[in-house]
DNA sequence: CCATATCATACTCGTAGAGTATGGAGATTG
DNA sequence: CAATCTCCATACTCTACGAGTATGATATGG
């Protein structure tokens, strides 16, 4: 049987009568016919009485047309499901986040992305910047996110934005909670609270490697896992530290943020990592919601 | 699309691989890669994912395989049951009846019917026999029980049974009730009550027609419309009634049932009514039933 | 009783699906 | 590192089945 029979079948249930059938199928009569007494061949089951007028239904044609209409709704819905799920409009995306990417690019990216594909579901998943790698080789995961992403033979990496860094400093009492802007040079003389402490090279590095830039070495007086942990520290008194600023959405007592004078030259970056021969149609789509956002900032 | 695309997509997708699924649909590689382009093509979405080792499901081909099993499953059960429907083993049938058939000949078809064609649903219709022929006629039912059918040019009749009558009589008092089994000629001295008063020739033309035949004429006190009515006129000492065997299922206070004498002149027939043209399986399995259920009684 | 409408059948034609042979790309192994 | 193996893809041929045209059979209705 074929889904041919049932269209034919469909248009002679509904005309009653197989030539007017033929002509809505636009061809001839004869193999209409033809095609209809196959059908009952097949099944072995009468589904039409000849009358003089035209055919009527049998109580088995009654019940297979019921089936028929059935049928076709059901593949032309597949149809309909599958090409949206090519166009990455129907389907799920796993997605590896980490600290304070979630803060401020991730939901704006995510909102964007949602807004054009409403029925991707799309997956978070907390993973740190080893994990994203394994768990995407692993295909858990589509596409993670992340700083200071070192290359990896199969996987791609995209810049997504450059963020500006910010200090973060005691409310009460610390000297450079008076300046604003403030100087990088600065860092040099104080403590300086660190994060994260795994994942290298990481958000430390990056820092430590800024100031080599500038000709000195901070000190880092304690190393913590995360940020909110590092200006909970800050806000106790032990020293200073930098958040991207992301980040500066986190309103902590205590706690104030000042930016640098030097504001193109302490950045940090934040950016995608997939699989490169990764060519699902919702991976691209997403790509394109990145770049597009990327040219924005851009702009900006 | 084809259902053969559905077939062919699955067997890939099950194998991971074309040259094997080739093999389990017996036919060679090349065709089965070439449909799979062609579907491919035809939804325009990729399903597969070409490697070295075989091929894999993409997103949209994993949807598409759930989708297309279901679909074949679909096709698969709307198969058996339009055969099941053909063969008359599913769905519905209408019967018409009639007072005093209910109460014995009829229950015993239908449960053998039912037991053989338990996915068959069977609707009871109360009609007169005018009300059957013209429900027939609009094929509201599609057998009708009856006793006294006229010939009707567009609908046959089949006998089902002839059922021995039984005199009823008041149990005290009554001189018929001292005799076991009565004379038929006995009826001449006895008012009679008869049913129904519709739907002629009816129960009561054939009495007078029995007795006739006997030479006398009966003398009729009281014609009512069914039989339990008539019965608890006998008992109100009204006089005696006829009725068929199944009737004495009936037990009524103050009536006694009385056989006669001669037995296979005093009967009456019960028959069923349909369309001659309905060669609806449903009938045929129901006629079917009906004719040896009409043998083994002639056994007997 | 003839005209008409309907489904069924006979025959021909073209396309689409199946087979055979072969190519090309990537992985495996000595 | 080269030979081999294992896949899928392509080219070409053949066949079978679906579609078209012409015509028949049958029943109805004016």
């Amino acid at each position: 049987m074929d889904l041919r029979h049932l269209k034919y079948f469909i248009a002679v249930a509904e005309e009653q009568n197989v030539g007017r059938a033929a002509l809505r199928l636009h061809i001839s009569q004869p193999p209409l016919t033809r095609q209809i007494h196959q059908l009952e061949e097949e099944l072995g089951v009468q589904l039409f009485i000849r009358t003089p007028r035209g055919v009527e239904l049998t109580q088995a044609g009654e019940l297979f047309l019921d089936e028929a209409r059935n049928i076709r709704s059901l593949v032309e819905q597949a149809v309909e499901r599958t090409k949206r799920a090519g166009q990455g409009k129907l389907g799920r995306l796993d997605i590896g986040i980490f600290g304070t990417g979630i803060l401020d690019v991730i939901p704006k990216l995510l909102q964007r992305f949602r807004d054009t594909h409403p029925d991707v579901k799309v997956v978070i998943h907390a993973l740190g910047k080893n994990g994203q790698i394994e768990a995407l080789r692993q295909k858990r995961i589509t596409i993670g996110f992340n700083r200071m992403l070192a290359p990896q033979p199969d996987l791609s990496s995209e810049l997504i934005a450059q963020e500006p860094l910010f200090l973060a400093v005691n409310a009460e009492g610390h000297p450079l909670s008076e300046q604003q802007p403030v100087s990088f040079m600065e860092l040099a003389k104080y403590p300086l609270v660190a994060f994260p402490a795994s994942g290298r090279p990481n958000f430390v590095d990056h820092i430590v490697e800024l100031c080599r830039a500038r000709g000195f070495t901070p000190e880092i007086s304690q190393i913590v896992g995360d940020a909110v942990t590092g200006l909970a520290l800050v806000a106790g008194g032990f020293g200073i530290t930098l958040v991207p600023k992301s980040a500066t959405t986190l309103k902590l007592p205590g706690i104030i943020y000042r930016p640098f004078m030097d504001a193109s030259f302490a950045t940090v970056d934040i950016s995608c990592i997939y699989r490169s021969e990764d060519q699902s149609p919702i991976l691209q789509a997403f790509l394109a919601v990145i770049r597009a956002f990327r040219e924005q900032q851009a702009e900006e």
